[in-house]
DNA sequence: GCATGCGTATGATCGCGATCACACGCCCTT
DNA sequence: AAGGGCGTGTGATCGCGATCATACGCATGC
């Protein structure tokens, strides 16, 4: 297990003790695999590497609710607090997902003050920029919807995109025509620029 | 300070320390009163009693961006691991919050391990929540979101709603006159049972 | 070389939800 | 009793984004 890359492509494994990445294993799953069925105990926190995993349920008609789609970093968290899983976890696609025990995962919480703080921080963090893209989704035009993110995610109204636009298009809730679209309306309208993956609003002259 | 009534409305606050509760000030705010500024030094953590408070940024055009909206319970937790705030709060109507010096508290979150578990159980409950309100968000159409929201938020396809339906399309992202349509569709479709507050979801026959 | 897949990008059409308008019942205050 | 405010509904219209279609550039693989 080489921690160094893993960290590069994931921050948020940095402040794992070195006590629990010693227990840490790494399960390779295929297309449509199950990680944990509804009922399970959870024995296991779960971060992916790589790929891509959902929450499910099946609602009575039998269609898929999804209740988390994860690609990449920390997943099903919550279920630490609880001693079943109340859904399925399936992988969507090929993946990589790391895996702890839980029972050791919680000791380190209890015992290490430097993990215990970052991991406040890892669910802080999460916490206030989830409630930034409901309050995003909550917006009706596609328009205002780009100047949300690129003032709430960017710093002084410019941001580098590290996704391409279709995968940017899928968080803003858009399809990547009606994004293209409201992108270049705002360039016409002189209200952004763009350059590559550099986006700035500008102030109206 | 009656906490007894306090923790009635606001299940989350139970397990603050009885230490900490003496710290604690309730503030009453006017309609459109500012909490903090962008800049300030993060001193107090804050619980909404009553009213709403939200976080705003203001964009380069001089309008408004909403990063968060509060109607009760913690709000801007995040913020406890930064050293000054990114945002502004600002009251939307009369409101009164609850203030914890953030020294104390996060002095309360080392010390006292029940605190410190229930805290953990809040923000990953929260963060379990907001995901799957964004899951239910980026689906088009209203009847998915109605079902969604009953799947993901109630027990075996049955919901009893703790808040009237204009409040509700609202979290759902609709408008109610959208809500209305969609909730006699489904009832007409035979989909749904409606009763007063309850909903439930039926089998297709 | 060619085929395949994917991201990027634009045009045409359609459908759903937003918007505007209106009505009713209920609670509260005066 | 009168009036206002609010939640609950329903009807008519409109606009925006979804959807379908198409095209191009660029990888990768045979």
């Amino acid at each position: 297990m080489n921690w160094q890359i893993l960290i590069e492509q994931q921050a948020g494994l940095a402040h794992i003790p070195a006590e629990l990445r010693k227990q840490a294993d790494c399960r390779s799953l295929d297309r449509s695999a199950t990680l944990f069925h509804i009922g399970d105990l959870v024995q296991t926190v779960f971060s992916v590497i790589s790929g891509e995993v959902r929450l499910v349920r099946r609602d009575m008609s039998g269609s898929e609710i999804v209740l988390q789609r994860s690609r990449g970093g920390f997943f099903a968290e919550a279920s630490l607090g609880s001693a079943r899983y109340h859904c399925d976890a399936v992988a969507t696609e090929v993946s990589k997902v790391l895996c702890f025990p839980a029972r050791q995962f919680r000791a380190a919480l209890d015992d290490d003050a430097d993990f215990r703080d970052a991991w406040l921080g890892h669910l802080a963090r999460e916490v206030r920029k989830l409630r930034a893209q409901c309050e995003r989704l909550n917006l009706r035009r596609a328009d205002e919807r780009i100047a949300h993110f690129i003032e709430s995610e960017g710093t002084d109204g410019s941001i580098t995109l590290n996704q391409p636009r279709k995968a940017w298009a899928a968080e803003l809730g858009l399809t990547h025509e009606a994004l293209y679209r409201a992108l270049s309306q705002l360039q016409r309208n002189g209200r952004l620029s763009i350059q590559g993956q550099q986006l700035s609003l500008k102030k109206p002259s």
